[in-house]
DNA sequence: ACGTTTCCATGACAGTGGTCATAGTAGCCG
DNA sequence: CGGCTACTATGACCACTGTCATGGAAACGT
């Protein structure tokens, strides 16, 4: 995975991310997460004298800064420049996910959104985590031509769609649902391109 | 709101499921649920001997069922029969909450799903619940003209897109997210409508 | 009236969580 | 070496949770 040696600062704001995508915030425990990084205990109170709500907050903004990073990375590898292949890629790294680890985990921002109504710190990183990865996702939209006014709005579109069918998955035990959303959006996404701007060469049809 | 006064049992599984989608599984106490429904806590050993996995379980079965409920009575306050339509008045319901009270809440079955990956029993409620609610779905589409084929993955569609709008409606506490699915999603789902086939279901305009 | 079943009340227990206090170690600068 | 800072270690505290045990109160059939 990334960052395996990267300082137990930072190997601990992984770990967290790692474990409240997967058991929720509040099954969380700071122990765990100083047990999963490999991570003196004690460091905790020393690196994150917030406590749990700081460690928290920053594991969701570094799930938002990856989420937004990965999109940069699609674009790179995408076979056909159109949004329906940025949304499969985005869809089938958790589909990918699925079918290697059998235990589904889930999104660290949504966990700590569904999980932390009470702290009002939390929610403010879980927004701006989504921020981080709208962002990417509505230029990348534009970059593949859609035009700029819709870009925002696709980009919502799409991760909330990811973001319901990872929990529809997680309740199914299937990956179904992401399937379906990869489907059943893509033309909606490609039909949003501006016709006059094929977008560097092979067009569809 | 719905079932004020229907005898302890079922008030404990309604506030469960009230507490549950506004502060997740494990932030919601057993004390808390008996406080909240005006019932004795004796009650809560008596009524759920399977303990809170057995009344989280109930409160999940019972949101997926109240949200299928609602499905035939927004099919049957339809303005104009159309699937946009119907997939406004979905997320008109969260909007309005979101106006009225200021408390952001969630879904029910989605904050089991996100905080309780560790009960394959929550899990598998989880999962019931989301088919209560899609199959009323997807028949509503067939009855707008949906072709059967496309009802159904239609209806995840719309399920997830919504999830996800409302997770991010509560990070950023703005209903931005919803309006924003409920627009983009309604052209793709009117689309799907067979055109030599409108609207057969009710003859009403 | 009696007993049995259903339901309510309350206190205790064991476990766990986050947090704090205190003390120990490593490294660097004088 | 002394002092200072960064980091690590560990144990204790307190609040809280789910669960259980025990005992009381209605309800109701007979």
């Amino acid at each position: 995975m990334a960052g395996v040696q990267r300082g137990p600062r930072e190997r601990m704001v992984f770990s967290a991310a790692q474990l409240i995508r997967r058991d929720g915030v509040s099954a969380t425990g700071m122990r765990d997460v100083a047990v999963h990084a490999n991570a003196p205990r004690g460091s905790l109170q020393h690196y994150f004298p917030g406590g749990k709500e700081q460690l928290v907050g920053e594991a969701v903004t570094w799930a938002g800064r990856y989420a937004g990073k990965r999109v940069a990375r699609f674009m790179a590898d995408l076979a056909e420049p159109a949004p329906s292949a940025l949304f499969a890629a985005m869809v089938r790294q958790w589909t990918d996910e699925y079918e290697t680890a059998d235990g589904l985990g889930g999104c660290p921002v949504a966990a700590a959104t569904v999980d932390c109504a009470s702290s009002e710190a939390t929610r403010e990183a879980a927004a701006a985590a989504f921020m981080c990865w709208r962002a990417p996702v509505a230029e990348a939209l534009t970059e593949l031509g859609v035009p700029a006014e819709r870009a925002e709005p696709l980009a919502t579109l799409m991760i909330s769609s990811l973001e319901g069918a990872i929990i529809m998955a997680r309740a199914e035990g299937d990956v179904r649902p992401l399937r379906t959303v990869a489907r059943e959006l893509g033309p909606l996404l490609d039909a949003a391109v501006l016709p006059d701007r094929p977008t560097t060469g092979r067009g569809e049809a």
